[in-house]
DNA sequence: TTCGTTTTGTAACGGCCGTTAGAGAAAGGA
DNA sequence: TCCTTTCTCTAACGGCCGTTACAAAACGAA
């Protein structure tokens, strides 16, 4: 596979996906162009497509990485805080921050990278990440059900797609230029739907 | 001005610019191309800049007609409700519906027309349009704050900003596809943030 | 009929889209 | 040195983008 022999590559790979990651979640996957990224990375097309295969295929390994490095904080919180109100109070205090960092792009790329796109592959690999999160929210959701942790009349489902329905709500406000004080009171205000 | 000489028009111009409205409520508007927008209106592109003007002109009389008749709902309950809580309450139910019309586009043109477009200028002028909500919302809050309605420690801005934060992550969600009785029960959950 | 006015259809403009063929460049192995 | 392998660069492909020039068509007015 990873053979030592032709021509060495010119650049970095893990500086140049990390940088198409900033342009994707900047501009969208429509709106950034083949020609934009390679202006932005400093390398040819060919390079793009021989590095990283087709648009939609960078496109998905863009994905893979920012929720890793960038996205994963709602994941972070499901595992590692006890309740899933401590979680949902984790996620809402951390989101603000995260959705609005000097130097990085506002919003969330999971969240807004296909808006406005024609390409029913991409949307759909996007729009399953966002139901898996909400999924994985009401998993956590209905285990304080059964321990009593939450009352009894619960609609797990429903608060689960509220919390992540006014997370994603933050985030596009966040893309609208909002200060991040101001989406921090309301997340905190967020937080008090919670039972 | 509406003379009545000349090759008269072919086509209802009321019943094109819906047709028109429902295409880029759909697709947005970079999503929507004059191309598409010929082939579904049934009229040639020359038409369409004869009677609309340029894309960006035709975009703006589409929002201006598409508030008036699918969006203004938001404006309805701040205006004809008593207090802001009882807006808030009127506008959480009616969303899901009204995001989710059988024969209509789902989710909301106002939050979602811009996504993925680099047109500052229609970026800007959506932008301009939900900040307004906002604005309304949070002048709302503020009558109430001083007739006593709300606890005086409310925060009107952080408020309003909550309350169109929220209603555009379910907005979000029903161009996600996710049910109507889902995004009611969401929504219900969402009122309950209210002091 | 003839004229002026307005809308229509055809056809094209330059420009950007994603993608790739093909030639040359730069490395290791023989 | 020469060969193979891999990457890079130039240039182009067909296709869609918004927009418009131009001429034919369809009306009211004269």
């Amino acid at each position: 596979m990873a053979t030592t022999r032709g021509r060495p590559s010119s650049f970095d790979r893990d500086a140049v996906l990390d940088k198409a990651i900033r342009l994707f979640w900047r501009r969208g996957y429509e709106g950034t162009s083949v020609r934009d990224l390679s202006e932005e990375l400093g390398i040819g097309a060919p390079s793009i497509y021989n590095a990283f295969g087709d648009k939609r295929t960078f496109f998905a390994e863009v994905l893979r990485v920012y929720d890793e490095k960038y996205g994963g904080f709602i994941d972070a919180a499901l595992a590692e805080e006890r309740t899933a109100k401590e979680a949902a109070a984790r996620v809402f205090a951390e989101a603000p921050t995260r959705y609005s960092r000097r130097g990085l792009p506002t919003g969330c790329l999971i969240i807004s990278g296909d808006a406005g796109t024609a390409d029913v592959t991409v949307a759909t690999r996007l729009r399953r990440i966002r139901e898996a999160k909400v999924a994985a929210f009401a998993d956590k959701i209905r285990a304080d059900l059964t321990s009593g942790e939450l009352p009894a009349d619960t609609d797990a489902q429903a608060l689960a797609r509220y919390t992540m329905s006014t997370l994603s709500g933050i985030a596009q406000a966040a893309r609208d230029g909002v200060r991040r004080t101001e989406l921090e009171h309301a997340a905190r205000i967020a937080l008090g739907a919670w039972p």
